[in-house]
DNA sequence: GTCTATAATTAGATAGAC
DNA sequence: GTCTATCTAATTATAGAC
């Protein structure tokens, strides 16, 4: 690991760019088509290589899943550390508004996070334990925790943490997850700026415009 | 079509009988594991007959998905229809409060139809073009409607339609889409009766609730 | 590190007996 | 109407050349 020598510089970065396009395809078609729909032949065809050559770089097709959801859980938590790190002694409820906007932002660009989610969690199966204890528990925890303080000072109705967590988790993503119905069926673009800033607005109101006088 | 005599009678009940096995089995596995996930084979041992057998009810793989799918929007369309047969005359925001307490404990008695909805609708594809034109505008557009006039009362936030058809269809379902992750996650089993109520309760507060002299 | 060729398995669908 | 046997195609993974 200490090996980052200038030969190996030069040779590793069309290798590390080959394998962050697998990665990268590997994502969308597990999130477009289900683990056991999308093919190893159609990720590589999409990174542009052979099929063989995921096998080279993953050893398996699950383990090239779990990669592939590993750095998409990677950029939620930098979206979530990064938005929380300005917000230092901000007061409870304006740093949840501001962290259910993030979602909000970040499921729209990026709704293979709740399409893997909703096809692995539906199941008893090993994907599904491996997805909740590496990287869904943490985040539950910190969503209900805050839930709770805010339940606690009145700014959210009285509901119990765990139902706020699936309400929001449902509201946020469903739009962008189902983008390509939306487009067919509202005949509204989940990708444009604006809907995406209606959709947190909408979200936010409903959680916390139950008051009035809370209202800023 | 008119021949319906004793004589078929007496054969034909195990032949439907098996047909409806076939059917359930295959509306399972369809939306626990996606049309592709789930083989032919093991709908055909869940059914308790011969995977061969499935072509010879329905034709192609893609047509039995047709069947379950057709046979689980009838179970919807008649849940909601004898919810709203008992209240002609009733006001509106009643109607929506009784009718959303029927979709959450419909989303929750049967998770298969939000699973199949997900999985295919997330893409844009044949599937996807025959769910939502044969079934899903048909509701899209009722729901639509429904909560136009309640903005427009001042029941509801206001919200565009669209918004708040994407934030109640996530949100009512979800905890029981993943259900198994909910067990796991949250230590509570969502098809507990009273956990769908208090989920029903949730998601009426949060779309009712938020002017209190509303609350009744 | 990436390719071509191919092995081993499994899928959906068909043929034909009963 | 349901079964057994089997065909064809497609899948993941491996072997070995470059």
């Amino acid at each position: 690991m200490a090996q980052s020598t200038a030969q190996e510089r030069n040779l590793r970065p069309s290798a590390d760019a080959t394998r962050e396009r697998i990665l990268a395809a590997a994502l969308d078609l597990f999130s477009e088509r289900s683990f056991e729909g999308a093919t190893t032949r159609e990720i590589a065809a999409r990174a542009g290589v052979t099929q063989p050559l995921l096998n080279y770089h993953f050893k398996t097709k699950d383990e090239l899943w779990r990669a592939a959801v590993d750095g998409l859980f990677d950029e939620l938590d930098a979206a979530l550390t990064a938005r929380q790190e300005g917000l230092r002694g901000v007061d409870d409820l304006t740093v949840a508004r501001l962290l259910i906007r993030e979602f909000v932002h970040f499921s729209a660009t990026h709704p293979q996070l709740h399409r893997i989610i909703t096809q692995e969690c539906k199941n008893d199966s090993p994907r599904m334990d491996w997805l909740v204890e590496r990287h869904i528990r943490r985040n539950y925890d910190a969503v209900t925790a805050i839930f709770e303080r805010l339940v606690a000072a009145g700014h959210v109705p009285n509901i119990p943490a765990p139902h706020l967590y699936y309400i929001l988790t449902g509201a946020g993503p469903t739009m962008f997850v189902l983008a390509p119905e939306c487009r067919r069926l509202a005949g509204i673009d989940p990708e444009a700026p604006e809907v995406v800033d209606a959709h947190a607005d909408a979200v936010i109101e409903l959680i916390f415009g139950h008051r009035a006088e809370e209202r800023t």
